[in-house]
DNA sequence: TTGTAAGCGTTATCAA
DNA sequence: TTGATAACGCTTACAA
């Protein structure tokens, strides 16, 4: 059906061979036989056989792209396209193309990412999220696959690749921005505490919280999704405190979103009467009611990079692990008032 | 390296062709000699080789899918994530994997198209929108391979196999919605007029205002991006008429959002002194202050259903063109007053 | 019911 | 600088 390289081969008079060749733009081949065997490619539409050619050189110019569980709520958040579409960038530079499973359950993902890997169904693979033991870091770290993690990874940190963003600190900066506008009182609203982000950025919370004098309060932290009802659930657990805070750490914009719309279903005013700081900086963050102050995490360059350092391991394997940590900044908008 | 059918066939002592047999489940094996193999293959760890396997019968398993350009602002739309969950399952349940291409411009994603279609790097193609005279569609009409489009193809309507939503209806619902709540003066904002589902809401919106013997008004139509500067652009606009609308129709719920936050600053407080009704009923709509009216088109089910076109055309490329329509409904919250 | 062997479309090794 | 030819790992007639 296809043309194959054999019939560029007769077409131009060369043997199929030298076809591959001119293909792989070897430079033992001649100026002339190259034009002319190019010529008998065009002529003729000719477009190599990815499936052939990744039996015969053991490379798939493909990148397998792990995200969670499609029946997590995690699934939903605006992170994932951006952070795909620092992902693609890179690899689209590269000529690499995307290779994804879903499933409903870690299983039937793992299952997936097993099939990719031992199928020899991708070069690498990159995993978009970092849980406390999770099995399918556990399974790519014993197969021989290169892959890297956004992310801080649970264990082995010193020995699984990784880019992640220095999660304590930002929070230990989030929180400190809402201490020195003169909040004493501060929640902290966090996500999954599976994630190991959100374990960071708890930890950050309570670094700033104590380096300042102020004393931790267990009451004051809660965890929960940011759907809709999550979000209710944290604002009326945290004003039922008999000294309910003023500012509230946000681990996720989707999830500041809940809580804005709790409190203002529930009357109270952001930021008059309460403020938010909240992470990520996704688009939504510029397009709530009030605007958000979040810290931006640059998740495209989280993307961006990982794939630079997988590229890397894929080109020359005894490439040492390492960490690249992309940079934060604080970006103010509406959300925090002064007092 | 790897282990390969021919170990298999060793320890089990059998041909490879049955082993080959074997893990197609082939009837004509006794139920002996599989149990045989599959020892063997558990014990070896053995994993079917893609590469190997694709060139063999000429079938790979994989889903390409085309998102729009991610240059462009559609790609953040949380539409995708959405459409991409709906994919997966499916794809998912028949054992399809997805397989990407993104690109920084209509050319880029169209060499991609081409390279994964003539390398058969692909058994089928979902098209994730549907522009006004798309080179893409173009392409992929002339090319031999399955595919399906998520929208209403411009041209060749019958002759493209597609899943959709009655846009127009829905728009014509969302707008009457509006009119029997006593608005006369309605507004509709529109995201790209070059994507059909935009040209078909404007139509749906325009019968209604025209069936309900309202007079149609173009000054009352605004087109715009869903950032904030679109959003207060729009918004300014619309209230600059000698007689502003009391009500909008928005496209898109992230427009929404965007016209919410506008109105806010400008002090104008919705569902009171502007009533909005948008489109597709994503999460966001939930989490907004206030929440969104929003016409819910199932986009789950868009990618569900055109994953299950696909996998008809590719199983049996005979299959007629059709259309699927999926259900949208309006679901009330709470952006819209009567008055 | 199972084995033999050719073929899928490339790349890579070895000669020429 | 180019050409034969053997892999790559699997499927599928055709034989047995």
């Amino acid at each position: 059906m296809g043309v194959t390289i054999k019939d560029v081969a007769k077409t131009a008079n060369v043997a199929p061979s030298t076809v591959s060749r001119v293909i792989a733009n070897n430079p033992r081949i001649s100026e002339a036989t190259k034009t002319k065997v190019r010529e008998a490619m065009n002529k003729l539409g000719y477009h190599p056989n990815f499936s052939a050619r990744s039996l015969a050189n053991q490379n798939t110019q493909a990148i397998g792209v792990v995200m969670p569980s499609s029946g997590n709520k995690t699934f939903q958040n605006p992170f994932f396209p951006e952070v795909i579409r620092g992902i693609s960038a890179k690899a689209h530079d590269h000529q690499f193309a995307l290779y994804m499973t879903t499933g409903n359950s870690e299983q039937e993902i793992l299952d997936g990412v097993i099939d990719m890997v031992q199928g020899r169904r991708v070069d690498g693979i990159i995993l978009l999220y970092s849980r406390v033991n999770d099995q399918i870091m556990a399974y790519l770290q014993e197969s021989d696959l290169p892959f890297v993690v956004i992310g801080k990874p649970y264990q082995n940190v010193e020995g699984i690749t990784h880019v992640d963003n220095d999660n304590i600190g930002a929070a230990k900066q989030a929180t400190e921005y809402l201490i020195q506008r003169g909040h004493r009182q501060i929640g902290f609203v966090g996500g999954d505490l599976d994630l190991v982000v959100t374990v960071d950025r708890l930890q950050g919370y309570q670094k700033a919280i104590e380096r300042s004098g102020l004393s931790y309060n267990g009451d004051y932290v809660v965890h929960g999704e940011f759907l809709e009802e999550g979000g209710r659930q944290a604002v009326n657990q945290l004003l039922s405190i008999s000294e309910p805070p003023t500012g509230l750490v946000v681990t996720d914009d989707l999830m500041a979103l809940g809580i804005l719309n709790a409190l203002n279903e529930m009357g109270v005013d952001v930021p008059h009467d309460m403020s938010v700081v909240s992470f990520n900086n996704v688009m939504l963050a510029e397009l709530s009611t009030p605007s958000l102050t979040s810290v931006g995490i640059n998740i495209f360059s989280l993307g961006f990079e990982a794939v630079n350092c997988l590229i890397e391991k894929i080109t020359d394997p005894e490439t040492e692990p390492k960490r690249m940590m992309i940079p934060y900044e604080v970006i103010e908008r509406n959300s925090v008032h002064s007092g």
